[in-house]
DNA sequence: CTGATGACAGTAC
DNA sequence: AGTACTGCCATCA
């Protein structure tokens, strides 16, 4: 995990994975609340960025990560089609093209990390 | 090191 | 309610 690698970028990522990776299926995150509890309270881009360029084999429920009014912020159509199958097999129900995040939101606590 | 980029977020109209 | 613009900051060429 540390290689040659900046530690300080590694650790910006790692963060980032392991935080989603804590996210209970049928319950979301905001960009902003992940690069938040990352150490970057401003780098909401920086985790879209990060979740663009994962692996299959990272085994990340990415699909969990929302933007801060609830909806899809996927680059690409058919990727935001999958991303609200995933969500609603897992319980979440969509309002319009965003759901309910006063309802489906995650709250981390000390035990999380 | 400099400049461009972008799965965001907040503000202005 | 929807669009446009601006600030942000980790990454990349």
């Amino acid at each position: 995990m540390d290689r040659k690698e900046d530690r300080a970028t590694v650790t910006f990522r790692s963060r980032v994975l392991r935080i989603i990776r804590a996210v209970p299926k049928g319950h979301v995150v905001t960009y902003g609340q992940v690069a938040y509890l990352a150490g970057s309270p401003r780098a909401a881009r920086q985790v879209g960025t990060i979740l663009r360029g994962i692996k299959e084999d990272e085994d990340i429920p990415w699909q969990r990560v929302v933007n801060a009014r609830g909806e899809l912020s996927t680059y690409k159509v058919a990727l935001g089609e999958l991303q609200r199958a995933l969500l609603e097999s897992e319980g979440i129900t969509f309002t319009g093209r965003a759901i309910d995040l006063a309802r489906y939101r995650w709250h981390f606590d000390d035990a999380e990390g």
